[in-house]
DNA sequence: GGGCGATAGATGCAAATGCATCTAAATCGG
DNA sequence: CCGATTTAGATGCATTTGCATCTATCGCCC
């Protein structure tokens, strides 16, 4: 696990394959609980996002940085979200090309909702697998590794 | 970061969060690099996973709990990837309901072709963001709460 | 051995996704 | 100020995905 003479090309792709097969590991359980029933991820995550947002509105644009799909994709998905009255759209003031999103309160309402039970099944995964020292060191870790890559 | 008042379950999330943010900047990135135009990312997941077997034949819901698919969709992955040549099925000797699955030699070649532009993106992601002390860290969480997840 | 619930995988079908492209608006260079 | 390039977002269309369901086989218990 600590051989000193793995090249650094092989630890970081090995390092990555680890974090990522965690990932899979993680999400399909919690893809599979009954958090989900009523939004997908991708949707979750979107309202998720607009939640922690200080003044309430994002950018489409912004969002799309946080989720993992293509800015078609995204369109769309918030094109639902707004069919099911859970977000609202509007020009952007300072750009005429861009798009304002914002929860509405339905959306508000569902996020918290589905966020309580998601978070109770996160910690019933990660309590028991690290103690708390460990998760404070993987949070850190994770976040490093997020600035560096997105800062460029 | 480390406010010793937090809660349990609160840390727990936040971790999953990290962890999951994380690995999306890095698949994003990821994605977007050449590796990935003959062959999507789940493709080159079932066959990386394939080029690790050492049998070589690996049954078809084994290959599932590695990849982030519903059965159906693996089901239909594989398939495609058995009209592109790049894995043979063959009916598990030991069980009538069973499929087998491996690399076919060309489906070994891109594997090994695309693995090798795939490693070298990775650790330009990674090495430059964590220390190789680091890395051996986040590998040994990451590791550890994958095996806590999956056991159960 | 025979019935019975559980499991592996395939398939119909609707929904979601990505790619390419389009329009409109902003930014840059002269 | 004007044309050229870039950027934000929407849309047509083919592909991929998931859910529900179906078939076949396995394992269990009597």
């Amino acid at each position: 696990m600590s051989s000193k003479t793995e090249s650094p090309v092989r630890l970081a792709a090995e390092t990555w394959e680890s974090l990522f097969r965690a990932q899979v590991a993680v999400m399909r359980r919690l893809q599979s609980g009954p958090a989900f029933k009523a939004l997908a991820v991708n949707e979750y995550d979107v309202l998720f996002t607009l939640s922690g947002c200080p003044s309430g509105w994002l950018r489409q644009n912004e969002l799309n940085d946080h989720v993992l799909l293509s800015q078609s994709s995204l369109s769309r998905l918030v094109e639902r979200l707004e069919k099911r009255g859970l977000v609202e759209r509007r020009p952007a003031p300072d750009d005429g090309r861009g798009v304002l999103v914002r929860l509405t309160d339905a959306g508000r309402e569902l996020q918290k909702q589905i966020g309580r039970e998601h978070v109770r099944d996160i910690a019933s995964l990660v309590a028991p697998a690290l103690t708390a020292e460990e998760q404070r060191e993987l949070l850190r870790l994770t976040d490093k590794l997020r600035t560096a890559v997105q800062g460029r």
